[in-house]
RNA sequence: GGCCCCGUUGUGUAGUGGCCUAGCACGCCGCCCUCUCAAGGCGGUAGCGCGGGUUCGAAUCCCGUCGGGGCUACCA
């Protein structure tokens, strides 16, 4: 992975390291984040910080007819809440701007005519039509792609086309040789000469191209690493290429370095596309993915911290990260596997900070309120301590969460609970009142201490009713109670859950379900 | 079809000639803990695509083969 081959040229063997690394995500405004470009975004941030370089954000919005504004906002949004943070970009400025392709439309144009004008690339008058004939006229696959047939027109050729009022698209012109480089996840790899055709980099309407606009700026923006997705492998050697004629004409100083990292496959083994759920970063993140979550999971998506361990924070991923240790295999986003991954960062933060992650999807469900009052949000606390280990993804509170804020006529007893019920369930609602009714509820004292109405206290009230008293198995004496103050068959430890919602509240939803029986 | 990439348990990975009777994690199964469910602890399940070489010795090197994938636009 780390041989080099006989340099194509000096500037493509010298890496460059430390803070002259000089990295871009440089995303085209199409739809909505998807994971795989978050993954990307990831590696490159991860690497620039890491050696201390520049992360550069580009917003490479070529193509009109397909971008929008609203999906740079998200691609803003997306980085923001990934807390991948650009040290150029749109929003930032910085010196190599602007950082809109379609704000630099001058520059790429004054490219292409030094391009032509160096005879580094050439007019092209063929239609596809014409290749394909070509093609087929002299029993050839017709599907070979454009056959270079206009690389050396005569005068009168160029002429008698012009003539006929077509316009010329321009073509670099490829070299005939072997195109090698050596890529930073996959070692060497080599196209052979004549494989590529020479290929369009500005429409006979005088659009420049991504073939063309992409070199061009990632060169005058002076990016050392080009850090990518794989389906971009193939089109390497056209660059390469293109970087050669533009260092011909002084418009790059070298050939960046080239990673192309494995694509994230869906379910089965097709690429992950744009229309599968699971592409959607947002959608992560409204079910309840943090971004420590997040980043951990994508960043297992072709590389790992070490043998044995694969839960890290984002400043640890800075500190190991190397895109050489990235494997080139596909990968496949695992959704079980990323939320576990998830639940585990859901459980590394305090109890303070993890409740204050609760509180903004809490409100979204309804379960509390815009504004929430100290009670509520002390009760808050108390609820998430109990449901801290229980959820691995933030929504997954809203169920068991919402019986603490609800009065007591109010809650919802489910199906699959009440069912459970036996017929001694009566005789264990009245006999658990019995036993809690002498516990006083009254209020803490300013002091502290005083208080009665403790789980502890809970507890062993109704095992001795219970229990002992009844003698029934544990498990049978507590789920008629359950059901009663959650209204479901599986809960926040019942004991625990009783103290938080007070006395007051808890008989009466033992009594409104002993009422119904 | 052509070009290119990839091939370790179901999934993600560790592994760069002997430390590998292949490690870790998720998943799955079981046990412990236990008021339910989790968390936690313990144990189990399952893998080097195949065939040839090279070597005293190969998951690791070479060749072939098979399989999967990407690209193949006047899209990006």
């Amino acid at each position: 992975m780390t041989t080099h081959p006989a340099a194509a040229s000096a500037t493509e063997d010298t890496e460059v390291t430390g803070a002259d690394v000089r990295v871009r995500f440089c995303p085209s405004p199409t739809g909505t984040p998807h994971v795989g470009m978050a993954r990307t975004a990831l590696f490159n941030w991860a690497f620039a910080r890491h050696h201390g370089g520049t992360f550069v954000f580009r917003i490479e919005d070529t193509d009109a007819a397909r971008d929008s504004d609203a999906s740079v906002e998200q691609l803003v949004e997306a980085l923001d809440w990934l807390g991948l943070d650009h040290d150029e970009g749109p929003g930032v400025g910085g010196p190599y701007g602007p950082y809109r392709q379609s704000e630099r439309h001058e520059l790429h144009a004054d490219v292409a005519r030094r391009l032509l004008e160096a005879g580094l690339a050439y007019e092209s008058w063929s239609t596809p039509e014409e290749v394909e004939a070509r093609h087929r006229a002299a029993g050839r696959d017709p599907k070979l792609g454009y056959d270079n047939a206009d690389r050396d027109l005569g005068e009168e050729e160029v002429a008698a086309y012009r003539a006929q009022g077509r316009e010329p698209v321009l073509r670099l012109r490829m070299p005939d040789e072997d195109l090698t480089f050596t890529d930073l996840v996959r070692g060497e790899v080599t196209f052979r000469a004549g494989s590529v055709p020479d290929f369009v980099i500005v429409r006979g309407n005088g659009q420049p191209l991504y073939t063309l606009v992409n070199p061009v700026d990632d060169a005058t923006m002076r990016i050392t690493h080009v850090i990518r997705g794989e389906d971009l492998l193939s089109s390497t050697p056209r660059q390469i290429a293109l970087y050669r004629a533009l260092i011909e004409i002084g418009v790059a100083e070298r050939v960046p370095t080239f990673a192309h990292l494995p694509l994230v496959l869906g379910e089965g083994s097709k690429k992950l596309s744009k229309r599968d759920p699971q592409s959607d970063l947002f959608l992560h993140r409204e079910r309840g993915f943090v971004r420590e979550g997040m980043i951990n999971y994508l960043a297992l998506l072709g590389w790992s911290i070490g043998p044995d361990r694969d839960i890290f924070e984002p400043d640890q991923l800075v500190e190991a990260f190397d895109v050489r240790d990235v494997n080139p295999n596909p990968a496949r986003w695992d959704q079980k596997k990323a939320e576990s991954i998830n639940g585990d960062h859901l459980r590394r933060l305090p109890l303070a900070e993890f409740t204050s992650r609760l509180l903004p999807v809490l409100r979204e469900a309804g379960v509390l309120g815009e504004r929430s009052g100290m009670g509520e949000l002390a009760r808050l606390k108390d609820v998430a301590d109990l449901i801290h280990t229980r959820i691995q993804v933030l929504s997954e509170a809203v169920p068991l969460v919402r019986p603490f804020y609800v009065r007591g006529e109010e809650l919802q007893i489910a199906d699959d609970a009440r069912s459970q019920l036996k017929e001694d369930s009566a005789a264990v609602l009245d006999a658990a009142v019995a036993a809690l009714e002498p516990i006083s509820g009254a209020f803490p004292q300013p002091l502290g201490g005083g208080v009665e109405w403790t789980s502890e206290r809970i507890e062993e009230a109704l095992r001795v009713a219970l229990v002992e008293g009844m003698g029934l198995k544990p498990r049978l004496a507590f789920g008629p109670v359950r059901t009663a103050v959650s209204g479901q068959r599986i809960s926040p430890p019942l004991f625990e859950s009783m103290a938080i919602l007070g006395k007051h509240e808890t008989l009466a939803r033992l009594r409104r379900l002993r009422s119904e029986l």
